[in-house]
DNA sequence: CATGAATGAGACTTCATTCAT
DNA sequence: TATGAATGAAGTCTCATTCAT
């Protein structure tokens, strides 16, 4: 509890939580939400062990979030919102889009970029992937309006480098299918391994090999 | 192909075995089961649907099953274990112990063979996925029995190719998650444009710049 | 379920179960009926278990027996008749009625028997004694054809101890209440230590003592 | 009949108690339950009739009583330790250890006590008699707490009684067992007649036939 | 605004009973 | 005669939602 309360202190400061008025109660009501929702799934999760955690009425609930569907949705549809974010948002647009000189730099911002947004937002992600198969209204708004953006800024930043002339001639679409492949692959195992470092996992290791693996891949002479 | 037929009559024989002592009700709760269960989720699925789609009364769910979960643990369970048949089978074994000569064969090989699984067996696979997350004891299972046999026999063909001197001297398994990882990145995108082939998505060249990339990335020369 | 059986296949040779044609399994399924009313109580207890005690299949209860208080009544309303027996038989009877000088003889020769009868069908009369509340039928069959020949009986045997002279001169049927109440007090609290013969329960002394109580409050001189 | 009073007046204070936080729903379901389960034994009670009875949502009763089991303990477990109430507090135990001289009133005043406490608690005793052979715990709260606590008392009382020389001396608890089957035997029968006064039953003369007769049974000359 | 008792639809499950084999 | 799969009514219990306080 106090972890997700922790990234939702931060959420509250950069997002519409701070412009928006929201009751403390409110605030306890979504961030018991997200934990009951991420531990037990948005259909097993009972508004009353909501209503229990965030220590308010089950009735209050209510008084916030028309339905229990609604609640769930203020808590994904942002969610999906900001997954963009880093895309569009200048830091990582001026980033990407003008300093680095070589590939294998974008990528290791881009491993780091993500990873640190996976820990912040772990909870949120897990309902998120879990709810996406089922809810059409948020599949069309992660696939239009959140996938399209990703691509078309990640394609600039790859044709860009194509140009450049070191990296194989294939559809942008493709290379960053096989790019992202390998970062979602390696940020999964590390996950799974719980961040630790040791001798079945040295993480550092671990990311520079991906990293060489997919400029390699890319036709980069190592 | 002579392996693959092989797998697929294993399959059926031990499908077959199991289905013998169904009576034809079983067989279709079982069926409504697999696609309510996927369509919707196991915790948002009532038994009730289930019996309706199967055009059977509810009390006979509970006749060849006791309990709800028991039913989704007999989906579920069995599942699992055929995702390690073709890495444990002697069919694949042999194919990959000794018979291809080089690397990208076995990924093709790989690639066909897994590519047929999901297809046959997908709607079971999205529940495994959906659920995996709730149920201990499947992960127990998964990680245990499957997932550790699949990764020694793997582990395996990776050393025999290293052997030979063209492959990048990295741990193994750190050769077989980048394979992984990229091949399943394939897979997923190659289902999401739901195998499709036109100018949007060319299956054959997809498939073999995937494995071209890999190639590459483990230090083969192109 | 040894024990019932044994009990059962004594009543078998003495009651109609000898004339009438009962096959091996209703044979069981009245034994595993009455273990598990007892067990559970008639609400409580599923045919499906008595079935499963018996090794039989479900349906072969509603072969034998209609319904399932039918099952109840074949075990209630046989022993309600077997309690008067005793009173009615030549046995029994011709003991009371001539045989004994003295009335205590009497009370130790109903102890006795009772006893005994008790322990042998320990398992039916506590059927009875639950089902007895909710079954009218029964409750007027106990009361009109069974306690009323009983006292009937009894009434006659205290009216000629009476006459002899050293009785109280109470109404004969509140001599039987008095009787009956501490012979059963005697037999409860018998029941409840286990028939064990220890420091804490020295039976052949309480029954002495209970004799003895009997006898001095209906007048004996002691 | 003071100490009557003042145990009536504690009762009232400690069921006012219980009830002042029960909603008039709650108290409503409480008295449908115990009226449907002294009808139809536990077993057979079905939630919504009692709901039905009540005038209430077959869910209202859950929202109070976990489960049905719970309900009927929230009956039943009160119950047996209002049975030991009369035997523990000041009021009845200054009486009978003090103020009768002769032990015909203690009888007539427990008799007195006793009738009273089950005309006014019927039904639950019902209940109580039919479940305590099904519920372990309850056995062992009415054996443990209950019965030891009220024999102690009752034996202290006896005992006392001896001493003054009239009585037979017997082991105390013998004498308890007499007593209270005789009593219990007249009260039931009692109960039986429905309390009716006319050529049939006397009741005035019963009960004092019955104390002659535990009297003189335990050796006062008459 | 907040509460929490109340609701009633519907969830899972049990079970007496039937019937084709 | 015996079986046991199938039934469907009914049982216990859960839960999102409402509403008087």
């Amino acid at each position: 509890m106090t972890e997700t309360m922790e990234q939702w202190m931060e959420e509250l400061l950069k997002s519409e939580a701070a412009s928006e008025k929201m009751t403390e109660k409110q605030t306890k009501i979504l961030a018991s939400a997200i934990e009951v929702f991420a531990e037990k799934g948005y259909a097993a999760s009972s508004t009353s062990e909501i209503a229990q955690r965030a220590g308010v009425a089950e009735g209050t609930i209510f008084r916030h979030y028309k339905t229990k569907k609604e609640l769930l949705l203020s808590i994904v549809a942002p969610a999906i919102t900001k997954l963009i974010a880093p895309f569009v948002l200048r830091g990582f647009g001026k980033v990407l889009d003008s300093n680095y000189e070589s590939f294998d730099q974008v990528l290791r911002a881009m491993i780091e970029n993500r990873i640190e947004f996976i820990a912040k937002h772990r909870s949120i992600l897990k309902i998120l992937l879990q709810e996406i198969p089922f809810h059409t209204e948020l599949q069309v708004h992660l696939q239009k309006d959140i996938l399209a953006k990703v691509l078309e800024r990640l394609e600039k930043i790859v044709i860009k480098f194509q140009a450049q002339g070191q990296m194989v001639d294939l559809p942008s679409m493709t290379i960053i299918r096989l790019c992202i492949s390998t970062i979602m692959g390696y940020i999964a195992v590390r996950t799974i391994y719980g961040e630790r470092e040791d001798a079945v996992w040295d993480d550092a290791r671990e990311r520079e090999e991906t990293i060489t693996f997919i400029m390699r891949g890319l036709g980069y002479s190592s």
